[in-house]
DNA sequence: TATCTTTGTGAGTGAATACTAACTAATGGT
DNA sequence: ACCATTAGTTAGTATTCACTCACAAAGATA
């Protein structure tokens, strides 16, 4: 997973072969296929490495006591950013809907993973509406949708500019400004 | 083009080939390196196909002279995801950044795309915010990132449900809501 | 009619790439 | 020490795909 991730982060999914990757992690070929069946065995292993790194490192971010539901969006967001921004496979891989078309259960975890997330804003989204630090003027799934896009918006521009803009300033610039719009004060 | 246009949207972008493509036309395979020069070259043709396109809708879209910046706003986004619907080839065109990241100049035209789609909505938010129809809590280029990536949400929810979901409304509903934020009245 | 240009074809090449067959070396339990 | 299981290797196969070669027909022009 390692060795797939590295490959991925320096040259792209589309050069992760399983001579490339085979390579890499020092082995024959058809060694890696004592392990995995097939290709879409080892990105599908890929997918659930990722997944399971994200949602660990998410329930795992301490908040302090007298966070607001703000600051804790905050914070998640600053550590899945500064994730992308260490390890562009993850982006590479997780914003490959297109690619992973062809294969069902690839993209049905894709969609996964992408739910798994939207569902960490929704549940953010609605404590703060219940709370009251958030306003009602619209329902929070919409708002979800509209946070989540504009993040992997981010994401999206950094991709386009090769890594070169900054993800994690550009990101908190964006959140902070869906923030000043939801937020009550 | 139309031909191209229509295998992407019946089988997926993976499915273009040079063989399919000329069983669709009638031709063999050669004939069309008598007007590519390569697969790539079709490629280019084929974004460039529908950014010609795009910009020309959303410029002659009509707009009443008591139409806010708003209301013009909305006209665009239904004329483009309107369009989407009809011809799901132009998203995965459009939206195949992750494929064509190989190509310097296919991912060049990608970006280019995108740019011109942030520039409408640019000068939209701008407009609006001068002669006081938004609010001016944020900067242009922050809400516009907020729009575009929304608006992109949606889209790629469309995508994720097989195409099966109401794209032209649900992306009415996500626009509503960022526009009930930033809207004065 | 003669000839040049354009547009087409059948048959094939070469490279990439996922995957396999047949065999071998190492490991670990009894 | 024996042997079953696990993990590895070399040398392939099969297929897909973009692209090319040598040649032919059709169209335009003189």
């Amino acid at each position: 997973m390692e060795a797939a991730t590295n490959r991925i982060s320096k040259f792209g999914i589309q050069n992760l072969t399983i001579k490339t990757l085979a390579e890499d992690i020092g082995l024959s070929e058809p060694a890696l296929y004592r392990h995995f069946k097939s290709k879409n065995e080892i990105l599908l292993n890929l997918l659930e490495y990722f997944q399971t790194e994200m949602k660990s490192r998410i329930q795992s971010i301490p908040f302090e006591p007298s966070a607001t539901e703000g600051d804790k969006l905050r914070k998640i967001f600053h550590s899945q950013l500064q994730t992308f921004s260490d390890k562009p496979a993850i982006v590479s891989v997780i914003f490959a809907e297109s690619i992973f078309h062809y294969d069902d259960r690839l993209s049905k975890k894709v969609s996964e993973i992408i739910n798994m997330m939207q569902e960490f804003v929704n549940a953010n989204v609605d404590t703060g509406q219940k709370n009251g630090t958030y306003k009602k003027l619209i329902g929070a799934s919409t708002i979800t949708t509209i946070i989540v896009g504009a993040m992997r918006m981010a994401v999206l521009k950094w991709k386009l500019s090769g890594h070169k803009s900054n993800l994690v300033k550009d990101g908190k610039t964006v959140l902070n400004g869906i923030l000043k719009m939801i937020e009550n004060k």
